[in-house]
DNA sequence: TGTACATCAGTGAACGCGCGTTCACTGATGTAC
DNA sequence: TGTACATCAGTGAACGCGCGTTCACTGATGTAC
């Protein structure tokens, strides 16, 4: 057993992460595989002792948002999520919906960075993306102001806020993305009554 | 003078329709200048004939949505917009959030199907991935039931629309996409007191 | 009306380039003795 | 404790392929006579 068990892994997590950051950065199909392996620090070839194809990182990529940024929302979840109070999902939306998330372009929300990235990718890809999402909503319907919030609300919200921070992202004007933002953000805190 | 002028101006029209369709449905990258060209019955080397590059085609393709399906938004507008009723908002609404568009890969929406496509490209391509919101803002701020509604609502209810439309396109789970059409749609007409 | 011609929309071979993936290899490492 | 060895993580050249773009050309067309 050359090399350690652990090594190997460490190798793994560090490619999953580059590969993160730059998918989040500049999209799926606009990353290659020499520059993932290269910023991590090794190269081409050895991607394959880690990974079956691309496709394969990509879903490991967008499921990693829960190790970085994502963790938030494990804390606003709480120890025990049915008891959790509002302010932690208060809190999780102003971060959501705050100007530091949308300049953030390495650390972001894969929801926001790659919707049609991922519409276009394989199942894995798209199950990463709905397990995050699910997670957003799940959080929306268990700690709202009014506990046990109708799904339809906390959908709804997730839409909002997603599609808040999709817009802002994408249009090219500044004033007009703050404003979206900024609109979203009032809209979903009053949603919740928060 | 050779071939009529409206000759060339019906190709390159066709260029662009036939480009709106492909890039819909699988992206900007993913679509080859010779794929549109096979497609619009043409050989590659004539594209230059038409647009400086592909970039340019991008703008114009996105642009020419408001010539397709999203003629319906003008019809919303009405001839003396600011004096429309709420009905034709409604209209609009229903048929943006509906089963069928969700369904229609090639005649959607652009915001909703080249968002991160768009975030990275040129600013002539997010210009135009703007005016189609800015559009859209126009009508929710103009043709509400509460005539005059707060430019807010407006941007939010965009969100919401949109950002539904997204997550239902992207996420891999058919049930959980409906669940968010239906939940968007009925927010938004709420929302709008519709 | 018929024909010769100039125009330019459209053609298709060719360019340099970077992609995802393969594969024979190398050399750093933990283990057995 | 020191050394020989087997393992396998990592290397880098090579593969076939499709990309965006260029360019010398061709041939369908409207016009002038």
């Amino acid at each position: 057993m050359p090399y350690s068990a652990i090594h190997k892994a460490e190798t793994r997590k560090r490619i999953i992460e580059t590969a993160r950051i730059l998918f989040n950065r500049e999209g799926f199909s606009e990353v290659s595989i020499d520059r993932i392996m290269d910023e991590a620090g090794l190269t081409r070839g050895g991607f394959y002792n880690h990974f079956p194809n691309k496709d394969a990182l990509y879903a490991e990529a967008v499921a990693s948002f829960l190790n970085g940024r994502g963790k938030a929302w494990r804390d606003a979840a709480g120890v025990d999520p049915q008891n959790a109070d509002a302010t932690s999902v208060r809190d999780m939306i102003e971060s959501y919906l705050s100007s530091e998330h949308l300049g953030d372009l390495d650390g972001q929300c894969p929801m926001i960075a790659l919707p049609s990235d991922t519409a276009r990718a394989s199942d894995k890809v798209r199950g990463a993306y709905t397990d995050l999402l699910r997670a957003m909503v799940w959080l929306f319907e268990h700690n709202g102001a009014d506990k046990g919030a109708q799904r339809q609300k906390a959908l709804s919200l997730a839409a909002t806020c997603v599609g808040g921070m999709v817009l802002a992202r994408t249009v090219g004007d500044t004033a007009l993305s703050e404003e979206i933002r900024t609109a979203a953000r009032a809209s979903a805190l009053e949603t919740l009554g928060l």
